[in-house]
DNA sequence: CGCTCAATTGACTTTTACGTAAATGCCATG
DNA sequence: CATGGCATTTACGTAAAAGTCAATTGAGCG
């Protein structure tokens, strides 16, 4: 079932993170939560923002980064130059997740390297005692 | 050839960073030039470490991250328990490294189809002209 | 030796991404 | 109605990661 509505501390406590936070990423311009009288009404689509946001976080990007990858996430724009230049800088993007693709690899193998040698490690200590 | 010594300016330039950083880093307990007088004198595994520090500034890392990150790759310890303790960090860190993946993928799938709308759009502008 | 110019040091400042506290609103429940 | 329990707003605080600036220092060179 598709919930029409969701409070912020339901969200704090699927994200794991503070009201403040996601008050924060209302005043930044991420999410636009509605409004009954003061109180903040999170729609499906503000949650997938949340989601999106928080992917954008592990990944080390800047609010203002995140703000720009979710621009692209939003509807095309209907002029020709726009679109031109939107498609620019998702390439960007782009380029920018897979320089951290290699990072990610060569890190991981860095780690496989070092777990290895801790294994082998154990092995001499095992043999000699 | 393998050099014996770089200059702070040469690897500010080589890894596009301020020489402030390069010392802040020193003071971090990062990396330990060796000293010609004041001068510091980098030698290749200081190279490699800043190599190492970048890419994990790329992945968003915090620099005490960082920090574990390196004691990871350095001599594994001589005990049996300082050895398993540190086999089940890098094991973290993978897992870490792994959910940044998953992050990383989903991001690159979703920046694809944004990019696919712009195309499309495109097209629908190219035909109405 | 004196000059110059890069390098160092230390102090202070800035930016980002929230944390925290205080005062107050809203509303269901006993 | 008052009590508890979230919510909100406003304002100030803070830690991390450098940037910036000023005052020195030292190394090389003519």
């Amino acid at each position: 079932m598709m919930r029409e509505y969701y409070s912020i501390t339901e969200l704090t406590r699927e994200f794991d993170v503070s009201t403040r936070t996601l008050r924060f990423y209302e005043d930044e311009g991420l999410v636009q939560p509605v409004r009954r009288g003061r109180t903040r009404l999170f729609r499906p689509s503000d949650r997938h923002l949340i989601r999106q946001i928080m992917r954008g976080k592990r990944l080390g990007f800047s609010i203002n980064e995140i703000r720009e990858i979710i621009q692209m996430y939003k509807e095309p724009p209907g002029e020709i130059g726009q679109l031109n230049l939107m498609i620019k800088r998702i390439e960007e993007k782009r380029e920018d997740l897979r320089q951290k693709r290699r990072d990610l690899e060569e890190t991981l193998a860095e780690l496989d390297q070092a777990e290895e040698s801790c294994v082998e490690r154990l092995v001499e200590l095992g043999v000699n005692t």
